[in-house]
DNA sequence: CGGCCATTTGACGCCAGTCAACACCGGTGG
DNA sequence: CCACCGGTGTTGACTGGCGTCAAATGGCCG
């Protein structure tokens, strides 16, 4: 049986190539690196649960995860992604409230677990680390109230284009214009906070249209501006 | 003519009673109140403008604001309300970006603006205010992301019920179970994220069901536990 | 091969958005 | 004083976007 967790070698980790930490000494780069554990985890492991306690954060070192709230009805949404320098978790421990979303991989991820306490003693001891940590928490904010906005007033039709922008401004597109993440229609129903034959016959007209080409989930993007305009996205 | 906007004696101001300033020193309070200018806001009035820029931020000393995006066909999509002790706007001083919100006073208002060097001095100087910015703001992100899973998978009905809880959370009832809060009833459908329209039927609905009772724009709350079971809240 | 899951397509129905008409109210000016 | 007007609230009729249910297909894996 695979195990869907690894101890990684945390020596291979390079904490300073990581954004977030680029406001930190090179002293609180050491007791940092001393304290990770860093593990390998398998697509479709939950790395912490909505509504369970959390004591630390985790840095993304690879891969990539979702993250998504469950309705009560237990369809998921998807609030962001995570992937590469990516902090995780870390709201929960500010906030010192219980996880409000779940965390998991997609595609097969490694892991840095940094304790809750080293990050609160970052935040209060270098006021660099906290500027930055609060800035990303606003950016992302920002982030949320957008969507929220999207959701509530444009049709699925627009918010799936939209997606599939976003999608390419955070994983970009390989050199034949297709989008390096793979997701399945469910997971991109659930971002656009649909049902997923919606997605399925949306993808279709685009298709026809000639906006996409579809290979099983590898998405080619052909026509970028019209999917501007069809989304109504500006930038 | 009236004016919009009338100069208040900050002396008046009791800056320790809002939570926010609970982590500043003595000397801190001080400066803060040296630098503050507070005037009153009437109705309608707007206090800034998504898409510009904000130099410095404002502590609600008294009345209500609405906080809100306008979605590309110009409908309102309301974020969030301020109210005493709020402070606003500080989101784009820390991120370093455009308002992404625009904020309007819907009950007379008194407002204190503080720099924005002011704001980022003091998160860089205290590390207890800084958490304590970051701890709201990790808050604020929850709710967000809350809300938008609530948008996009429950129901008009469902949405406006919660609401009604929610302003009962935000705004309290007064000894006769009215919401002490006045809001058109675009001002409700721009909250849900519905047509005025449909939550004027709605209303009625509820009316028709005695779950509610109108009397213009105040609404008295008669089954809460059903409201909750409607909107499918769980706290 | 059998079973499970993802994907796709068709049919159906309803929620809720839109348009239109009208009542109501406070304010304004002739 | 009354007529007019703009903003707000209400109700009815209509329609279409999209959610739901069902069934068929295909791929993957044990």
């Amino acid at each position: 049986m695979k195990r869907s967790q690894e101890q990684v070698n945390v020596e291979e980790i390079d904490l300073k190539s990581f954004d977030i930490f680029n406001g930190l000494t090179d002293a609180e780069i050491e007791s940092l690196s001393q304290s990770l554990v860093c593990t390998s985890h398998k697509r479709g492991s939950v790395i912490y649960d909505e509504g369970s306690r959390i004591n630390g954060s985790y840095i993304v070192a690879g891969g990539v995860l979702k993250i998504y709230k469950t309705g009560f009805d237990g369809k998921e949404q998807i609030i962001r992604f995570a992937k590469g320098g990516d902090l995780i978790g870390f709201r929960s421990i500010v906030s010192d409230e219980l996880a409000c979303t779940t965390a998991r991989v997609i595609q097969d991820a490694i892991l840095c677990y940094v304790p809750g306490d080293i990050i609160t003693s970052f935040i209060k001891g270098n006021p660099e680390f906290a500027m930055a940590l609060m800035r990303l928490t606003c950016r992302e904010l920002g982030e949320s109230n957008k969507f929220l906005t999207d959701i509530a007033q444009k049709t699925v039709r627009e918010r799936l284009a939209e997606v599939l922008l976003l999608l390419m401004d955070t994983f970009d597109l390989d050199e034949e214009h297709t989008l390096k993440i793979s997701l399945t229609r469910e997971e991109l129903a659930n971002m656009v906070g649909t049902a997923t034959e919606s997605v399925i016959r949306l993808l279709s007209e685009f298709k026809a249209d000639h906006l996409i080409e579809l290979n099983g989930r590898k998405i080619k993007l052909l026509n970028i501006p019209k999917l501007i305009k069809i989304g109504n996205v500006y930038v």
